[in-house]
RNA sequence: GGGUCCGUAGCUCAGUUGGUUAGAGCGCCACGUUGACAUCGUGGAGGUCGGCAGUUCGAAUCUGCCCGGACCCA
């Protein structure tokens, strides 16, 4: 073995015999076990959320299919509509080509050439963190066999009226000009400006003053609005103004919405412009004028003179001419909500257009049933009232997009504008009578998210009733960020329980962001963006710089990106390995918080797979030549069973953390296992047995039990960190005659309690103490290790001399000692002194320790015992307490009272010898 | 405006039904290269658990208010 653990030399090897033995396709015996990862975009490539939410689910899946489990970690990508098509053609307009030049079949070539092309990306990159999907069984949103299951609900819901077509405000992107969904708005408040109007009333009677925050809507205004008390403008209801400008005459009208407070009290009303006014023309029966294009520019129905411009150039026209007219009263600075789209960055309108919806209510009802009941359990619980609150609380949901990348909405036309919704053109005409009339099919598409809310059922073959849905289906967990609920795991659940007449999954683990150190979000524009492919394979300063300022969309920020990085990371990234990162990943999943990503702690989990793979090196260099396979004739020491009885320990702790979905603390429980007791201590215990004059049983049983603890430890820690495990696995399991191809198909390691030693535990507690004692000695008074010390034990009882005899190889070994013994009531020499128990440890200071030093290092463990005696006497001098806890906790503070009484006399007398020299 | 979460060592975070000497990693200080590992070992320093009240024999943990920060919805 190297000398110090390279990821790079075995993870791509190992991934792909994984791959080739179809290590992760389900086994076909045990209890079903089920995950659906949440497909990816397809021409995507892999960020920090992703490698968080996969190593989640790939220690899940990993963890479950060694307990026995039929696994089945379902995999596959989503072709994300707006993403991939912008994107595509983004790459288009760099060849000086845009969609329309090319047609629509055209176009969806070349998207299908790209995905083609790009495709592998993201899968490839799921391969190198090491997540065990089943490729074979791959899918993608577009797939004929998915598409039919989108048409199939499509259909469906339209026969029952849950789906329908519909004119009414929605959220417009001018950009992309399509309609977005409430979700994919994004408002944000921005700096803008409130302008007060003079409206003439048509009989010259006066005026009214309106206040707006987007003037260039006057175009389509159809009424002005007060609130109906508002006396200040009762006597005017019923009246007209002419819209200046446009010179149309519209009535002024009462309604309750009006805010008498807000501006003057007055509001101009463009039911085709906005949701309130929307909704307000249509309680007064309003005309709804539409005066923008499907580029935000004006349209024909405005004044000549402004058709054409650009909604903000129209703006600007349309103040100036009221200013000119003297129609414009004030301009204020005005902090106001601008309504963005999440792809375009666009500043969405509300545009009336015709549009397919899901209508939501009656889908809504079961799926907040299914949670309350808790048929599906949101683990962190709290994320429940955030679905409850917004499955409450539904807008139906606008499914369709005026692009071409998705799947065509299934409805035809005729000439005369009927609409017929099929499986297909043939299956329209067909039912509906048709004959040979001429029919063209919707050119919308639909939302992504109308897909992806089937994913649990379509990947498995649904409509068709396949074995894989009877047996996976639902699924056990689902692992997401928050980010998605509403996109996401709400619609799932409302398509699955219409559809399958069961939940998706049964719970849902929602876990955090991954933010930068500082706890910001991650984004290419703040150039603060870590690859998680970087920190696997290491990155060079040159690079790295150049990635994050490369390509900006505001290249003005480049610079500033450049210096942050250059000081962040002066050498470049590291390259730490998949399992360095996985744990870090693993040991920051607590109960979903978002995760402030620093590279330290990756540092330290690289320092612990090299821990490991070095520990394997002393082990295996130890038991060269033996045979490990013999089991009888061991004599297995305390140590040995020490050990043994901690494994228990950790496989229960680690049991329980995966149960409840505590990726930390399995991770945290492996991680002090391996170090800190196997590494730290057992191993070094060994070396005078193995080095010493041990019988050859007790050798052969030493031996035995380091392979057999690291073959079951690297068991235990498999589902977090696979490379590494399966490498070292490879070796060692052979060793001790434990078959297998691959530790991922090795069974998982289960606590034993008949293998829980007090006794065991008991002396090696005694042991650590005591050697801390000595080591705490030598540390304080800095004494070089390689000054081999005199020891003498005084008082104590006789399980202490019987320890001491039975441990006396290991304490010497460990805190080196080179003579032990009693000091059996003679004339204890001046010395620096330890307490265990009721057993003084005893360090002769001749030459090595400096009186005063030693006092004063007395002399504050005096003062740190005495203020715990002070607290504990209080306590139990406290009626109420001795009457009232429990007689367990009393007794625990009796017995902690009387142990520092007993130190404490020890030290102080120790105090006042060294005093009187 | 409604809601959620967070505030524990210099930094990043654990702390499961109230009872621990309040922990870990990194960083810091000292000593150290005895053949697993300097990507290391040993020892040490460092916290009135955001603040104030309250409940309780007992509060980092439960309740209320306040301060500070993040996010979601409107």
């Amino acid at each position: 073995m190297e000398k110090a653990f390279d990821p790079s030399l075995i993870e791509k090897d190992l991934y792909a015999q994984w791959e080739a033995q179809g290590c992760f396709k389900p086994s076909g015996t045990g209890d079903p076990y089920c995950i659906m990862i949440p497909p990816p975009n397809v021409t995507g490539s892999l960020h920090m959320g992703h490698a968080f939410n996969n190593t989640i689910m790939d220690a899940l899946v990993r963890y479950h299919r060694m307990k026995g489990h039929d696994t089945l970690w379902q995999v596959g990508t989503d072709h994300a509509g707006i993403a991939t098509q912008m994107l595509v053609e983004r790459k288009l307009e760099g060849q000086g080509v845009s969609r329309h030049d090319l047609g629509r079949d055209a176009f969806i070539d070349k998207v299908w050439d790209w995905k083609a092309e790009s495709g592998g990306n993201i899968t490839g990159q799921l391969r190198r963190l090491g997540s065990s999907v089943d490729w074979s069984r791959e899918r993608f949103t577009m797939d004929e066999d998915l598409s039919r299951a989108v048409q199939e609900v499509f259909v469906q819901l339209h026969q029952e009226g849950l789906i329908y077509r519909g004119k009414r405000l929605v959220n417009w992107d001018p950009v992309l000009k399509t309609a977005v969904s409430d979700l994919e708005v994004e408002n944000e408040e921005e700096n803008g400006h409130i302008w007060h109007l003079r409206y003439p009333l048509s009989d010259g009677s006066g005026e009214l003053v309106v206040a707006t925050t987007r003037p260039e809507t006057m175009l389509g205004d159809q009424a002005v609005a007060v609130h109906p008390e508002d006396e200040r403008y009762a006597a005017l209801v019923g009246k007209t103004i002419t819209l200046p400008l446009v010179g149309r005459e519209i009535p002024i009208i009462a309604d309750d919405y009006v805010d008498p407070e807000f501006g003057t009290g007055c509001v101009k009303i463009t039911p085709a412009h906005d949701f309130n006014d929307y909704e307000m023309g249509k309680r007064h029966d309003l005309p709804m004028l539409n005066v923008l294009n499907d580029d935000a520019s004006i349209n024909v129905h405005a004044p000549e003179k402004y058709q054409g411009m650009d909604r903000f150039e129209a703006r600007k026209a349309i103040v100036a001419d009221f200013e000119a007219a003297g129609l414009l009263v004030e301009v204020k600075d005005h902090r106001l909500p601008v309504p963005r789209g999440d792809r375009s960055g666009a500043v969405l309108e509300p545009y009336l257009t015709d549009q397919w919806y899901v209508a939501v209510a009656e889908l809504a009802k079961p799926a907040i049933e299914a949670v309350e009941n808790g048929d599906i359990e949101f683990v962190p619980k709290q994320w429940e009232n955030t679905y409850f609150a917004w499955m409450r609380d539904l807008q139906d949901w606008c499914i369709s997009r005026q692009l071409w990348w998705g799947h065509r909405i299934p409805a035809w036309y005729d000439e005369a504008g009927n609409v017929y919704v099929g499986r297909s053109e043939a299956e329209v005409r067909q039912q509906n009578d048709l004959g040979d009339r001429v029919l063209t099919q919707d050119n919308d598409v639909l939302d992504t998210w109308f897909s992806s809310a089937l994913w649990t059922f379509s990947t498995l073959g649904w409509p068709d009733e396949t074995p894989e849905l009877a047996k996976f289906h639902p699924t056990d967990v689902l692992v997401t960020g928050f980010d998605i609920i509403f996109f996401w795991v709400a619609r799932m659940i409302m398509m699955t329980l219409k559809f399958r007449g069961e939940v998706p999954f049964k719970k849902v683990y929602v876990h955090g962001l991954v933010r930068d150190g500082e706890g910001k979000k991650m984004s290419k524009s703040k150039g603060n963006v870590l690859d998680p492919i970087d920190l696997i394979d290491g990155i060079d300063l040159e690079t790295l710089v150049q990635k994050r300022t490369g390509n900006m969309m505001q290249p003005q920020m480049a610079k500033k990106i450049e210096k942050a990085t250059r000081k962040e990371f002066p050498d470049g990234i590291d390259a730490f390995g998949t399992d360095a990162l996985r744990f870090t990943f693993a040991a920051m999943a607590s109960t979903g918080r978002d995760i402030n990503f620093n590279l330290e702690r990756v540092a330290g989990y690289r320092n612990f797979c090299n821990k490991l793979w070095n520990a394997t090196r002393f082990v295996l260099m130890n038991v060269e030549g033996a045979d490990l396979t013999q089991t009888e004739e061991l004599k297995p020491s305390l140590v040995d069973r020490w050990i043994v009885s901690r494994l228990q320990a950790v496989e229960a702790e680690v049991e329980r953390a995966f149960a409840n979905l505590r990726l930390d603390m399995a991770a945290q429980a492996i991680y002090e296992f391996i170090w800190n007791e196997y590494c730290d201590w057992y191993l070094e215990l060994t070396k005078p047995v193995l080095n010493g004059e041990a019988s050859e049983a007790e050798k052969a049983a030493t031996r035995r039990t380091l392979m057999a603890v690291l073959e079951a430890a690297l068991r235990l820690a498999h589902p977090i960190m696979p490379f590494i495990t399966e490498e070292i696995w490879q070796t060692v399991a052979p060793r001790l005659a434990q078959g297998g191809d691959s530790i991922s198909q090795a069974p998982y390691p289960q606590a034993e309690s008949g293998k829980i030693d007090p006794e065991a535990d008991a002396a090696v507690a005694w042991l650590k103490s005591t050697v801390v004692a000595v080591r705490t000695i030598r540390g304080e008074m800095n004494i070089p290790p390689s000054k081999k010390l005199t020891v003498l034990l005084n008082a104590g009882d006789a399980q202490d001399r019987e320890l001491a005899t039975t441990c006396e190889t290991w304490l010497k070994s460990l805190a080196g000692v080179a003579e032990l013994s009693w000091l059996d009531g003679a004339e204890a020499p001046v010395s620096s002194m330890g307490v265990v128990g009721e057993m003084e440890v005893l360090v002769p200071m001749a030459g090595l320790i400096d009186a005063e030093a030693e006092i004063a290092r007395l002399s504050k463990e005096v003062t740190r015992l005495e203020g715990d005696i002070q607290r504990t006497e209080s306590k139990l001098s406290n009626e109420k307490f001795v009457s009232k806890a429990p007689a367990e906790v009393v007794d625990k503070e009796k017995a902690k009272l009387a142990d520092a009484k007993a130190t404490l006399d020890r030290l102080q007398a120790q105090v006042v010898k060294l005093n009187t020299l």
